[in-house]
Formats: C-alpha cells, structure tokens, sequence
DNA sequence: TGGTTATCTAACCGTGAGGTTAAGTACAGT
DNA sequence: ACTGTACTTAACCTCACGGTTAGATAACCA
C-alpha cells in the first residue's frame, strides 16, 4: 500500500482521528488515549499501530509506558493532494476559471 | 458512517483517486474511465457507487450511458480539516510557535 | 518475592471491502 | 425483430478491519 492510500486509510476511522486531535495537545500514553473511549485496550492499540504504521505518530519507552508523539509529517501530502482540487470547490477559484475560459475563447 | 470518514474512505482506494484525477479533465462514461485499469466493468462500478455515496461524482444519464462528474465539495472539509494540523509540518509555523512559546514564557 | 499497573500478542468473530463471473436491463442501429 | 453496446445486479470468494477475551511481558512498588 503506498503511502498517500495508507494515510487516508488511517485517516478514515473516527477513532484514530480523535487520537490525533488529542495528541496536538501534547504526548500521551496508551491509557491516557483510551480514556475517552468505551473500547478495550487492544483495540486502542491495534488503532495505535495503524497511525504508527502511516507515520502519523511516534512511539517512545519510559518505564512501563509507550508515550505516543503526534507526527503530522504525511498530512501535508494529504494537504497538497487536496489542494489540486481547490479550483473545483472555491467559488473564487471557479470565477477566475470562467474568466480564464471567456480569455481564451475571445482570443480565437 | 459521518461524512469526513466516508469522504477520507473513498480516497483511500488508488483506483478511485485515479478516477478523480480523470475526472478533473470533465465528464466520462464508465467506459471510458475504465480504460485505464485492467479491471472488470463491475469492479469499475462499485468504485463509482462509494464515489457517489461520498458524493464526490454526481451521474447522469444520456441513453445507455452513464456519464460521471466531478463534485469535489466533501474535499473541502478534507482541506480544512488538514489545515489544523498544518503547525504541526509546516516549518515557518514551527517556527512561529516556537517564538509564541519563548514569549509567554518571558512573561511569567 | 509477590502484587499491581501498563501494554502487547494471540486467537477468535462478524462484517464489509474489493475483486471475480454470469446474467439482467436498457438503449441504438440496422 | 435482432444484434451489439453500456452498464448494473446478483452471487460468490478472499481477505483485511474493527472489535472482543485471555494470556504473556515488562516495569514499578512494597
């Protein structure tokens, strides 16, 4: 799987997404993320290991803690993938389109 | 399934990113936008209903054809989405976090 | 040493995703 | 009316996903 397919994959679940939303906040450990959520620990961990396989996340050791690090690093592909799409939802980008478009029509 | 998730889904998928980016270009049928993939036409038509349910493409009809086209609008919650964590990759907002943090540290 | 806490691994389960082939529907052209 | 083209539906297969419980691992604490 490449990795512009990994990320959106990762980036699918609510779960995950809200991981991720809490960790901009700062570190946590695996139990800190699973508080809000009525979910066994296995399943936040299984959720830990697809964001870590996408690269959205870090893990470190202390002690008996895997503390988590956001790692938004992919998100800017995620982003510029996004914004070559930008002309075909920004009503000022569809402006300058038509515009572009009636400029080149009159020049023929 | 909420919105961003399905949006994120479908893009998920290389075959329909490619469709996508076909359909940047303007309408197609299903015909057409098969070519590209040595696929079965069923295979093809399951990727244009989870577009269509993401709604990403709308479909027409023009005798037996199905023409698809481009509805990039759920793209732009995906781009505002990305935006929140732009701080977080981008490195002149790095930077400028960096200098927030110095000065309210300054003032204490 | 024993007990508690944090986390992962293993095995399992139900469901849905992504593909196939085969058959059905709908329209066009002759 | 027949044939071909475009597309969908139905049935099926395989496999990965998201969840579970039970047990293993590792570190701290008393």
């Amino acid at each position: 799987m490449d990795q512009l397919s990994a990320t959106f994959a990762a980036l699918a679940d609510p779960t995950r997404r809200a991981i991720l939303a809490r960790l901009t906040e700062g570190p946590a450990t695996v139990k800190e993320l699973s508080e809000p959520f009525d979910m066994s620990g296995p399943a936040i961990s299984k959720h830990l290991r697809v964001l870590e396989k996408a690269g959205l996340i870090t893990r470190g050791r202390e002690a008996q803690w895997r503390p988590c690090q956001l790692d938004a690093t992919p998100l800017r592909e995620v982003s510029a993938w996004a914004e070559n799409y930008r002309r075909f939802w920004d009503a000022s980008y569809t402006r300058l389109d038509a515009l572009l478009t009636e400029m080149k029509e009159n020049e023929q």
